[in-house]
DNA sequence: GCAAGGTC
């Protein structure tokens, strides 16, 4: 009997699409990655019984990179970025070993169907997916087929087993359209970020955005911001004027009436059509016209518009939102979120879902009478082939979702309940008048049946006092006439929502990409979110996208990402190589990016009215060791010291506080030592700015502080504060702090391990000696006679912190349990003691660690 | 440290 690998493109569809075909008779498994599940029946193929091995990848398998050298930043000149440098195809995410469990499951199997997304990239998935598993697949015998392509446009019943039943191959140009997208991206977005990115950060202090990005879709989308911000920046109130009239009906009432002239912008004609109007007595009913108005039942939900409210209505930001719809989805409430689709199928289970929402308080009679009167079809919306509709799947209360899970559920639930109700029915009434010879119209809205208002309560039609009864020819009394003097007003600011709708209108991101779309700009400081959720450009984003325009505009408008799609289109038709395509558009972005290095000072003048120069920012903190002035620590993000008299910047390390180190130097190159520190529960250790910049040790590397350092005789540094390997990771040595008294503590130079130690001491050092056991640097403990732990009134102690039974209660590892022998295992037994005996399984030291400290630092020194 | 696209 054949095997049959069967791949989709996650897991939920794999167990849906196996549940299917199965008919739910199958038998399933986790697979290795703890992610994706296999799911095994038997069943015929092709005229043949065959044993099905159903699963499922996680999206992309494979991302593509540079290799290796061309990811320094500091070595590579950004124009490389465009041909030269090479790039690879890395796994997506090493976490889930995709490779590996593919291989697995497709090791022996006879035949492949391919069942992933029915689109572009799913076309694309497939080859990485047969990239990773035919290698391990049996040879096909003779000529036999091996590989198929199941095409499917949703997952029903009808549709799997048609698309089961009609198998076809892999389209190689849809996937190769997707490498060129990715290659291009990669090579564009780099080279343009990674210039920005140096040139302003090295003439600028205060910009606050540790990485000034571009890319084809975020830098539109901030575009679109920017333009908004222009509008508004431009925009000259204008004064108009409004003719009022109210009559009265009846004695007690007045109806306002709408002026059919809307506005006039000139003072004097209002001022004539008030005079003329004046002159009347009496208002004249010159027609009264009834219609049947309709306000459709809303679409049924798919992404994009379910952000758009999530935004607009519940305050929810895209990127918060769709985390809080994958967990309603994880969790089995509501079905697939991304998805582009707003058209049932056929035989979907309206009824079903709707069954399950007929005891819920808040909306139990509206799904009642609905089951009991029958349900009205959804409208026809449009179907992209890849999910149904956000739909709820589950009942669920508020308790048990709580706050924001709750309330997006709610909205999905309410929102699926209207697509099977009625439309909302209105009956409009337009009352004509003439005053003089100026006409007015008033109009009035009775709801004659409130249809899916009832559940969307805030799409329902105002209530409104009711026109009064009158025919053609009733005269009325004016009340009032008068002149209303208003202004144009600007623009607001873009709302997330109205965001959203310009970027899917122009084809910017996916239904998944754009809530990250917008996340970037947020997070790169281009943009800041207002009260309702409106977006407003920082001086960042605003000179960024001026800057553009200036240079070339092309590189913001939104037409750049279509124009390059419009190529890789044809790829994906066969209508043109991929090599081609691929090196044209290249070469284009070259010549821009040249274009636009070459003028960058047209941006930068743009930057210099709103950024202060390096030299001006920032405060003193420590002297420089070249030319003994203080330099300027600057706060703003990326931190880092800067040396006005010298011109030298020093980066420093990100997310915690520096300060000055009791001016303390380096013996190296005499620049004052700084601390930092990443706050009090965590680690802090100090650094010399030029050290950590320019490593001065074979084998030390850019970034690393004085923990670090293989300097033999400074007091900072890790040959003087190195206690012993780290208990946790492989590379890692644990170095006293000597800054944590009185909570003394002992830090990995290399991970996140934290040994916190004989608090209260007065005085913990790191002692030549070395533990005759486990080759750990003993430590001499002074302690008040007070507060002293040690036994026998003693305040002094040496010993090893891992073997010296004396220190053995004075020890507490933090973020991890101690794999050391002698805190293994039960509490206080000896048994671990000494490295002979008690070794633990495969915890032997690193065989490449010298034994010998001094060993080590001949090895590390220069 | 960089893009955009899948998905967990």
């Amino acid at each position: 009997m054949r095997t049959v690998l069967m791949v989709a493109e996650k897991p939920s569809l794999a167990q849906s699409i196996a549940k299917i075909l199965s008919r739910g008779n199958m038998s399933s498994r986790k697979g290795l990655n703890g992610a994706c599940s296999v799911h095994e029946y038997t069943g015929s193929f092709i005229g043949q019984s065959a044993h099905f091995k159903m699963t499922s990848v996680c999206g992309h398998v494979m991302t593509l990179d540079f290799i290796g050298k061309y990811n320094s930043w500091d070595k590579v000149d950004p124009a490389e970025l465009f041909s030269k440098a090479p790039t690879e195809k890395k796994e997506a995410n090493p976490k889930l070993s995709m490779v590996k469990f593919l291989q697995v499951e497709g090791r022996g199997c006879d035949c492949i169907v391919l069942w992933l997304d029915c689109d572009k990239e799913g076309e694309n998935i497939c080859f990485e997916v047969l990239d990773a598993v035919l290698p391990v697949m049996n040879k096909p015998r003779g000529t036999e087929r091996t590989i198929y392509r199941a095409k499917f446009s949703s997952i029903t019943d009808t549709d799997i087993c048609n698309a089961m039943n009609h198998l076809g191959e892999p389209n190689r140009n849809e996937a190769l359209s997707v490498d060129a997208r990715q290659e291009l991206d990669l090579r564009i977005g780099c080279a343009f970020t990674r210039f920005q990115t140096k040139y302003f950060q090295g003439k600028y202090g205060n910009l606050d955005s540790s990485l000034i990005s571009f890319g084809p879709c975020q830098t539109p989308t901030l575009g679109f911001c920017v333009e908004r911000h222009d509008k508004i920046q431009s925009f000259k109130p204008e004064t108009y004027w409004v003719l009022q009239a109210k009559v009265n009906p009846e004695k007690e009432s007045s109806l306002t009436l709408d002026w059919d002239r809307v506005r006039v912008f000139d003072r004097e004609v209002a001022q004539m059509f008030l005079n003329i109007t004046k002159m009347a007595k009496e208002a004249k009913v010159e027609s009264v016209s009834k219609k049947e108005k309709v306000k459709q039942r809303p679409l049924a939900l798919n992404t994009v518009e379910m952000l758009r409210v999530a935004s607009a209505a519940l305050g929810m930001g895209p990127q918060h939102a769709m985390q809080i719809a994958e967990r309603l989805y994880t969790q089995g409430y509501i079905s697939y979120p991304r998805t582009e689709t707003t058209h049932y199928p056929e035989n979907f289970d309206l009824k079903g879902c709707l069954r399950q929402q007929a005891n819920n308080p808040y909306w139990a009679e509206t799904v009642k009478a609905l089951l009991s009167e029958g349900i009205n079809r959804p409208r026809k919306g449009h179907d992209a082939g890849d999910h149904p509709p956000i739909t709820p799947m589950r009942a669920a209360t508020e308790a048990e979702l709580g706050g924001d899970g709750w309330r997006l559920y709610e909205y999905i639930t309410r929102h699926f309940i209207a697509t099977v109700s009625t439309d909302c029915k209105y009956l409009q009434t337009t009352i004509s008048f003439s005053i003089g010879p100026e006409r007015f119209t008033c109009v009035g809205k009775v709801v004659t049946s409130p249809g899916f208002t009832e559940i969307m309560p805030w799409h329902s039609i105002p209530l409104e006092e009711s026109l009064p009864h009158c025919e053609k020819g009733d005269l009325f009394p004016i009340g009032e006439i008068k002149l209303l003097e208003k202004q144009t007003s600007p623009p607001d600011y873009l709302t997330e929502a109205e965001l959203i709708t310009l970027m899917e209108k122009h084809g910017i991101g996916t239904d998944a990409s754009i809530p990250v779309h917008i996340n970037n700009i947020c997070q790169r400081n281009y943009v800041t979110v207002e009260t309702g959720r409106r977006l407003k450009p920082t001086n960042l984003g605003i000179v960024l996208v001026h800057g553009y325009y200036k240079i070339d505009a092309e590189l913001v408008l939104p037409t750049i990402r279509s124009a390059v799609e419009k190529q890789l289109n044809l790829i994906a038709l066969g209508k043109a190589n991929f090599h081609q395509v691929l090196e044209h558009t290249l070469d284009i972005f070259k010549r821009k990016f040249h274009y636009f290095v070459d003028s960058i000072a047209g941006m930068d003048e743009l930057m210099e009215v709103s950024f202060s120069p390096l030299a001006a920012t920032g405060k003193p903190l420590s002297r420089c060791g070249k030319c003994h002035r203080f330099m300027k620590y600057i706060q703003a993000k990326p931190s880092r010291l800067h040396c006005s008299h010298c011109d030298d910047t020093y980066s420093l390390p990100q997310n915690g506080t520096i300060k000055l180190y009791k001016e303390l130097r380096c013996p190296l190159d005499d620049f004052e030592l700084v601390l930092w520190s990443s706050g009090s529960r965590g680690k802090s250790y100090p650094l010399c700015p030029y050290c950590y910049n320019h490593p001065p040790f074979r084998d030390m590397k850019k970034g690393m502080g004085c923990n670090e350092c293989t300097h033999p005789t400074c007091q900072h540094s890790l040959s003087m504060l190195g206690i012993g390997q780290c208990v946790e990771c492989e590379n890692g040595v644990l170095v006293l702090d000597s800054t944590s008294g009185p909570k003394w503590k002992m830090a990995c130079n290399k991970c996140n391990v934290v040994v916190h130690f004989f608090e209260n001491a007065h005085k913990v050092r790191v002692s030549p000696e070395t533990c005759e056991l486990c080759e750990a640097a003993l430590v001499d403990v002074d302690f008040n006679k007070a507060k002293s732990p040690l036994p026998g009134d003693e305040t002094q102690h040496s010993g090893c912190v891992f073997c010296d039974p004396v220190f053995q209660d004075l020890v507490e590892l933090k973020h991890a349990a101690m794999r050391h022998p002698m805190h293994r295992g039960g509490q206080g037994k000896r048994q671990g003691r000494g490295r002979g005996k008690g070794r633990r399984p495969g915890g032997r030291l690193n065989p490449k660690k010298p034994k010998d400290k001094m060993a080590a630092l001949a090895a590390y020194f220069v």
